[in-house]
DNA sequence: GTTTTAACATACCGATCGGTACACAAAAAA
DNA sequence: TTTTTTGTGTACCGATCGGTATGTTAAAAC
C-alpha cells in the first residue's frame, strides 16, 4: 500500500453527475470536471478513466438511483392514479423550480449520445424498460385492487406513460405554460381507467 | 457590385442544417461544416454570421418546413383518426431507417441548448405550441365531422399529442421493440374518442 | 481598359480541448 | 529508518477549437 486517497469517491462521482445531468457530455470539459469534483486530472483518471468512462460511471449511478426512488414513490400512494398523478406533478415541480432545467440525465444522454454510440443506446433503451416494469407493476397492482379496468392492457398502457413521461420532461427544458403542462398531464391520466 | 457567390445559399444552409440535425451543436466543429457546405470558412461567416447564427438559421427553416410538413400530412387524410395513426407511425419509420436516428431537430435543441440559451428556449417552444395548434385544428376537424366526440376538449387533447409524439421521437433514439413503440401508439390514439 | 467591389482560398491566430509525464509527498512494508 | 508503493500537484503535450487577416481572383461599374 502506498499514499491514501484524499477524496470521497462517492462525492466526486456525485459531483460529476450533476455537471454531466446539467451540461451534457460534450459541453463539459476536464477543466469544469476538476473544479467541480475539487481534485487534480490525474485523480480522476486514475481513480475513473477517460472522460468517456467517468460518464458513463456517473450515468449508471444516476439510472440506479433513479430507478428505485421512482419505485418508492409510486409505492407510497394507495391509490394508483394517485400514484401516477403525484409521480408526474413532482416532475413538473421540479423542473420548473431547476434553473436551468436538468431534465432526465438519462434523456439528455438518449439525445447526445445513443444514436451514435450504441453503449449508450444500450444502456439508456435499458433504463426505460425498467422504468417501464415499474410502471407495469404498479399497474398491474390497481388491477388487482379494483382501482383499474380488469381487461386493462398494463404492458402497453406503462408503454405509453413511459413516453408521456419522456415527452413531459423534454418539453419542460422549453418552459411552456403551466396550462400545457397540466393539460396533458390531465388528458393523459384518462388512460388510467 | 463585386464578384458574384459562386454557392447556392440555400444549398448550403440546408446541408448545414443536416448536419446540426445529426450530430448537434456542440459535436458540430467549423472543419465538418466547411467539408459538408462545400465553402470555405469565411464564406460561412459573411454569408451566416457565426457558429451559433449560423445553427440558429438552420433550425429556422427547418422548424418552418416541419410544420407545413405536419398541416400537410394530417390534412391528407379523411378520418381524424386515422391521419394521426400515419402520422406516428410515419415518424417511427423514419427513425428506424435513419442510421444513426436523428429524431427531430427541434427537439434535439430543446435537450442541448434551450436550458442554457433563452434564444433557443423561446424558439423552441414556440414551435411545438404551433404544433399543438396544428394538431388541434386536425382534432376539431374532427369534433365538427362528427368523428370525435363533441365534448373532447381539442386544445387539451392536442398538447397532449405534442407531448406524447415528443416523447415517442426520443424514445426511438435508443431503438426500443418495435412492440414497445406499437404499444404506445395504440393506447395514445385510443385518446381519440 | 481601368477602377472598384466583393467573394475566394490559404494560412494563420490565441484559446482551449482531452490526456499525460514527472517530480514530490505520504503512508504502508521491510 | 529505509524502501516501496501510490496519490497529488504542476506543468506540459499535440490536436483541435472557433474565428480572422490577407492576398488573389473575378465580375460589375465606369
Amino acid at each position: 500500500m502506498g499514499r491514501v486517497r484524499e477524496f470521497d469517491e462517492e462525492k466526486v462521482l456525485d459531483a460529476a453527475m450533476q455537471l454531466f445531468w446539467e451540461k451534457g457530455y460534450e459541453a463539459t470539459s476536464l477543466s469544469d470536471l476538476t473544479s467541480r469534483m475539487g481534485i487534480q486530472r490525474p485523480s480522476i483518471y486514475s481513480a475513473f478513466g477517460d472522460k468517456k468512462e467517468l460518464f458513463e460511471t456517473a450515468l449508471r449511478k444516476y439510472t440506479s438511483s433513479r430507478a428505485s426512488e421512482t419505485r418508492t414513490r409510486l409505492q407510497t400512494h394507495q391509490s394508483v392514479r394517485e400514484a401516477f398523478r403525484a409521480f408526474f406533478e413532482n416532475v413538473v415541480d421540479e423542473e420548473y423550480s431547476d434553473s436551468p432545467s436538468r431534465g432526465c440525465f438519462c434523456i439528455n444522454t438518449m439525445v447526445e449520445l445513443a444514436p451514435h454510440d450504441e453503449k449508450f443506446e444500450i444502456l439508456t433503451r435499458e433504463h426505460q424498460m425498467y422504468l417501464a416494469v415499474i410502471f407495469q407493476e404498479t399497474i398491474e397492482r390497481g388491477i388487482q385492487s379494483g382501482e383499474l379496468a380488469s381487461d386493462t392492457n398494463a404492458k402497453a398502457l406503462s408503454q405509453a406513460l413511459i413516453v408521456s413521461l419522456i415527452g413531459l420532461t423534454v418539453m419542460l427544458k422549453s418552459r411552456p405554460d403551466r396550462s400545457f403542462v397540466n393539460n396533458s398531464i390531465e388528458v393523459t391520466l384518462t388512460l388510467l381507467r
